[in-house]
RNA sequence: CGCGGGGUGGAGCAGUCUGGUAGCUCGUCGGGCUCAUAACCCGGAGGUCGUAGGUUCAAAUCCUUCCCCCGCAACCA
């Protein structure tokens, strides 16, 4: 079966190490994980690589604000990083981190070629300016030479930028998508890039900033910084070595065979990622795999919702297994899923405690019970019951194979799950409880047992991919030591096992949860992730002194007139009443306060901000509102009682 | 007409590409069993497959209309 040819290259975005990583981070790299455990057991020489996008603006402001310098800063959650996979059992080859000088060096040779062969090419950002909604337009987005959004005045401005000529290689990448159907999956990312992004035609694409510096410098000139796209998306090639002396890996696995990523960066990995590559005349990838978000009840995952799943703790408390599992069973691949406590729990105890934890438990209790732990004689289709229970076997693995080779990990273990299912009712069918109790019938019985072990067997066996730890623990308990009989392999052949081998009961491998108690902790543990990130950032805020608080001209103030705006979804045009001036004021409240509902209100607002338009509307102050940090519903601040309109407000 | 995803028994989903008895998990009702982690097994009830039309011998599935939800984008002075 292994052959030294096959190989087999698997990668996971570098991740952005700007704040703690969650769920979603950890989501794609165990479906990495568990694709590159698949391939190694299946006889593949396999290289799996993850790693963290070190540069940019975002870290060196995080690390500022933490006092610390970006290097101090990343080498420290780098460690949180590692520790995270390390404990999610991760197996990746290598771990690449862009501020490592084998990938510096190579990003600035690469970049160095392309500029040498003309891809790459010196020139400015022209482009204009509308100073009022501080958005950049080139010519064509141009309204008549005004700005599109509010039709003001718009004034040319010229940055220095390197280019890449990405519409040179637009025509070539068009192609291979069509002669590489697979390329992209799910199909509908396909076509999105097609349509959106290819068939309009592609811009150059800017490939360097002079707004920041913690990055690779061009070479020769310093004040450029190498932006994000050709700094991180070659980590895949520099991990392995490419342009160097010593490019084995290079060679023996490119082109990657998927790469893995969030539906949120397709269009750099299916279209600047491509032809970076076409440039230095390199084999494009084999596959790129979008999945979906792991999305929590109310949307989004984010710190003020106070929906933050933390993967440490999660695992601290339930386990790899739980979480693993739970990740790649729940939501079927490429598409987003959510995550609750309830599920969570749910599937902890329907399916992996109930299940298939409850199997092995009963197994091998019964063979202790009637054989004193010796599993007896295995013999095939003995009956019809038996010979069912044979052939679901095979079929499980086929099937698992096949989905897995279609990355449809909540297939794969749908199918597992069904064999678990068959060999529960294996059980009721054959009812060992009444056999034992007729001597005449110890064989038959034993049969029984030695079909259950070697069901038991063969699902381990199939989920070693999935989970580390229960696999092991069901060859212990079933006194599985000779390693011959645990591969992938050996699961084609049945009745492996000898007969007289010794079970060891243990514990249940996944205890039953009460329910209610662990979807509380898991809420309260969501929200104390939420807790203390808030104090953190919402602490750091500046402190002002009385004067600065005193510049600014709060006054009350009462809404004569609210009307939606035509082309925005948040914003009302509010005219305000200051007692010795009235006032318009657009206000982005639209979501929660239709304009009837204000009109007659007292609401605070402040009168000294400087004018700006906004969808083409000039708003000549704020009014000030809260926000729930649960729903991010708004509301408005008003005066306790009347007051006359224009009151200075302290 | 900015882009995209989705609407299938009470809940959550699969099935849609490649038309042909509507499936899974949970819940619910009833039954069975005792080897087991109050677990396991069986059966029942419950569905106009968002809407309207079309193609077809046949539509959840293909085509068209409309309605509703959810992301992204824009916007938040």
């Amino acid at each position: 079966m292994t052959n030294k040819d096959k190989t087999f290259y698997i990668t996971t975005p570098i991740y952005y190490p700007s704040g703690k990583l969650h769920i979603g981070h950890a989501y794609s790299t165990v479906a990495g994980d568990v694709m590159a455990r698949y391939k190694r057991l299946r006889g593949y020489d396999v290289m799996y690589l993850t790693g963290t996008d070190e540069h940019g603006q975002k870290i060196q402001q995080t690390a500022e604000e933490q006092g610390l310098s970006p290097q101090e800063y990343l080498d420290q959650i780098i460690g949180s990083i590692k520790n995270l996979w390390k404990q999610l059992k991760i197996t990746n080859d290598d771990f690449i981190r862009t501020t490592e000088e084998r990938h510096k060096k190579i990003v600035e040779k690469i970049f160095n070629q392309l500029l040498e062969q003309g891809d790459i090419y010196l020139d400015e950002y022209e482009g204009w300016y509308c100073i009022s909604c501080e958005t950049f337009f080139t010519e064509w987005q141009l309204d008549e030479g005004k700005c599109a959004d509010c039709k003001g005045e718009v004034e040319k401005v010229k940055e220095e930028s390197y280019f890449f000529k990405m519409s040179k290689y637009a025509d070539r990448l068009i192609q291979y998508y069509k002669e590489h159907p697979e390329f992209i999956q799910p199909e509908s990312r396909r076509n999105e890039m097609l349509n959106n992004f290819l068939k309009p035609g592609l811009e150059d694409l800017a490939v360097s900033r002079t707004t920041f510096d913690w990055g690779v410098k061009v070479p020769g000139n310093p004040k450029h910084v190498i932006y994000v796209w050709i700094d991180a998306l070659t980590n895949y090639i520099t991990a392995l070595g490419y342009g160097t002396d010593e490019d084995e890996k290079f060679q023996k696995y490119w082109p990657a065979d998927v790469h893995l990523i969030g539906k949120e960066i397709v269009r750099f990995h299916s279209i600047y990622w491509p032809i970076i590559l076409m440039a230095l005349d390199l084999p494009l990838p084999k596959k790129i795999f979008a999945h979906g978000w792991i999305l929590m009840k109310d949307g989004k995952m984010s710190k003020s919702k106070g929906n933050v799943v933390d993967p440490v703790k999660l695992t601290d408390r339930y386990g790899v297994d739980a979480l693993r599992y739970y990740l790649l069973r729940e939501v079927p691949f490429g598409s987003d899923g959510v995550f609750t406590p309830e599920a969570f729990v749910e599937r902890l105890n329907y399916d992996l405690a109930n299940d298939f934890g409850n199997l092995l438990n009963r197994t091998v209790a019964m063979i202790e019970k009637y054989f004193d732990g010796k599993i007896p004689a295995y013999q095939s289709s003995e009956t019809a019951v038996d010979e069912s229970l044979e052939k679901l076997m095979q079929d499980t693995v086929t099937n698992v194979e096949q989905s897995l080779d279609e990355m449809e990990f909540s297939v794969a273990l749908s199918s597992i799950w069904q064999l678990i299912g068959r060999t529960n009712k294996y059980i009721d069918e054959t009812e060992p409880w009444v056999l034992a109790k007729d001597p005449a019938q110890k064989e038959r019985l034993g049969n029984i047992m030695a079909h259950l072990v070697e069901s038991l067997r063969t699902i381990a066996i199939v989920l070693q991919p999935f989970l580390t730890e229960a696999p092991k623990e069901v060859f212990k308990q079933l006194g599985i030591t000779d390693e011959q009989q645990t591969t992938w392999d050996s699961v084609y052949k049945q009745g492996v096992v000898q007969a007289g081998t010794l079970v060891e009961k243990g514990e249940p491998i996944f205890p039953r949860l009460d329910m209610e108690e662990e979807v509380k902790g898991i809420q309260e543990m969501m929200k104390k992730t939420t807790y203390k990130q808030d104090s953190e950032q919402e602490d750091a805020k500046e402190i002002v002194n009385f004067d600065d608080f005193m510049k600014l001209d709060l006054r009350v103030a009462e809404v004569t007139k609210a009307e939606k705006m035509a082309n925005a979804d948040k914003l009302l045009k509010l005219q305000v009443d200051l007692g010795k001036q009235k006032r318009q004021v657009i206000s982005g409240i639209a979501n929660d306060y239709e304009p009837e509902q204000l009109i007659g209100k007292k609401v605070i607002c402040v009168t000294n901000l400087k004018p700006v338009k906004l969808r083409g509307e000039m708003s000549e102050g704020m009014i000030l509102s809260g926000e729930d940090p649960e729903s991010g519903r708004l509301s408005l601040a008003t005066v306790d009682s009347s007051l006359p309109n224009g009151s200075i407000v302290e």
